[in-house]
DNA sequence: GTGGCAAGTTGCCACCGTAAAGATTGAACT
DNA sequence: AGTTCAATCTTTACGGTGGCAACTTGCCAC
C-alpha cells in the first residue's frame, strides 16, 4: 500500500487484512504470524508492539467480525418492517458474514484461539448479539407470542451457527442421499420457517 | 502402559489417548504431535508410521468421535420409545459426547485439521447422522407430520451443534442478563422442545 | 536541538513437523 | 533350526515458527 517508510502508517489494520488473507486462503492451520508479517511487508516481530501476541492479533480480528455481523444484521433489519421478515433476514445476514468474511467467523467462536475474556470482544459480541434479542422481543411483542425472549434467540443463534458450522458436512448428506445441496440462503429460510414455526406455537413453560 | 518394550503393542491407540489427553488439557491450540508420542513414550517420529501425518492422527481422532457419537445416540434412542422423546434423549447424548470427549468434539467438524475425504470418517459421520435421521422419521410417521425429514434434521443437527460451540458465549450473555446460566441438559431441552413444537406445526412446504 | 517515546529491525533460542536412513523385533518361510 | 523380511520404532537433520532482548529509526514536545 503506502511505500516503504519506515513507519507504517495503519500496520494494525494492514496486519488484520494480512491476517484475514491468509486464514481464508490456507485455513487457520496453515496461519502463521510471519507469513501475516511478510504479506504486511514488514518484520516478523513488528506485529507484537500492536497485539502482543498471536492470540492478540487474532482477538482483534474476532472483534472485527463482531462489529461486521452487527452492522449486516441491523441493517438487514432495518429493511424489513415484519417481524418475522427480520427474523429471516437477520439469518442470511449471518451466513451471508460467514461467506463474506470467512476468516473473520473461523475465529470468533474460537476460544482456543482467543482471547475470551478480552472486554472489547465481549461488548462487540454483547452488541451483535443485543440485534438479534431485540428482533425476537419484536417479534413475540407484535404476536403476542408465548415464549421465552431468550430460549427464542438461544435456538435461533445456535441453529444458524450450527449450520455455518455444518454446511460441508451437510453438503455431503445431501449428496449421499441423492439430493443436490441447496444453496445456504435457502437452508435459512428453511430452518427459519421451522423455528417461526416452533416459536409461535409454543406454550411459554420454560 | 505396557512397559518398554521396542514394539509398543497398540501404538495407534495410545497415540489417539494421549491426543486426545492433550488437547482436552491444552487445547487445539498447543497441541502438537511431539508432545503426543512424549506421552505416548516413543519417539516423536513414530506417529508418522501409523498416521502419516499430524492430520492423519486428528482424523482418526475424529472418526473415533463420531463412533463415540454413534454409540451414545443409538443406545439413547434405544431407551426410549416415544418419538419425541427419543429425539430429546438424542439431543442430550449430543451435548453429553461433547463434555465426554471434549478433544474429539473440537476435532470433529474442523475440516482445516481434518482430512474431511478421508473415507473411514465420512462413513463415521455418515452412520451416526443416520440415527438422527431414523429418529425423526418415525417421530414423523408416528404423528403423521408434514414436515421435511431432511429439513427437520438439519435443523436438530444444527442447533445442537450450535449449542456446543456457543455454550461458553452463551453463558456470558445469560450472566450479563442476570440469569443464572442453565445446565446444557437444560438448554437442550428447551431447544429441543421449541424445535418440536416447530416440526409439528410445519405445514410441509419446502 | 535534544530528550524521549513509539514503531520496526536484527539476532537469538526453543520448539515444531516431517523426511531419510538406520536399528530392533517378531514372524513367516525353507 | 536358521534366514529372510516386513513392520515398527529411533536417530539425525532441516526448514519454519513464536517470542524475547537489544538495537535503530523517526517523530514530536519542550
Amino acid at each position: 500500500m503506502t511505500p516503504d517508510r519506515y513507519h507504517h502508517g495503519d500496520l494494525p489494520n494492514a496486519l488484520r487484512h494480512a491476517a484475514a488473507e491468509v486464514i481464508a486462503e490456507d485455513g487457520l492451520g496453515r496461519f502463521s504470524l510471519r507469513e501475516v508479517a511478510r504479506r504486511a511487508g514488514v518484520s516478523h516481530t513488528a506485529p507484537a508492539h500492536h497485539f502482543g501476541d498471536v492470540r492478540g492479533l487474532l482477538t482483534s480480528l474476532a472483534v472485527e467480525g463482531f462489529d461486521h455481523l452487527y452492522e449486516a444484521t441491523s441493517t438487514a433489519v432495518a429493511d424489513e418492517s415484519d417481524p418475522a421478515e427480520r427474523l429471516a433476514a437477520m439469518g442470511e445476514a449471518y451466513v451471508a458474514i460467514a461467506t463474506d468474511h470467512p476468516a473473520h467467523c473461523q475465529v470468533m467462536f474460537r476460544i482456543d484461539v482467543v482471547d475470551p475474556d478480552d472486554p472489547t470482544l465481549l461488548e462487540a459480541g454483547m452488541r451483535a448479539h443485543a440485534v438479534l434479542r431485540d428482533t425476537i422481543r419484536d417479534l413475540v411483542e407484535a404476536e403476542g407470542l408465548h415464549v421465552d425472549i431468550d430460549v427464542a434467540a438461544e435456538l435461533c443463534w445456535a441453529a444458524m451457527q450450527g449450520l455455518v458450522v455444518l454446511a460441508p458436512k451437510l453438503a455431503l448428506v445431501d449428496a449421499a442421499h441423492g439430493v443436490e445441496p441447496p444453496s445456504m440462503r435457502v437452508r435459512v429460510r428453511r430452518l427459519t420457517r421451522l423455528m417461526l414455526d416452533g416459536v409461535r406455537h409454543a406454550d411459554g413453560q420454560t
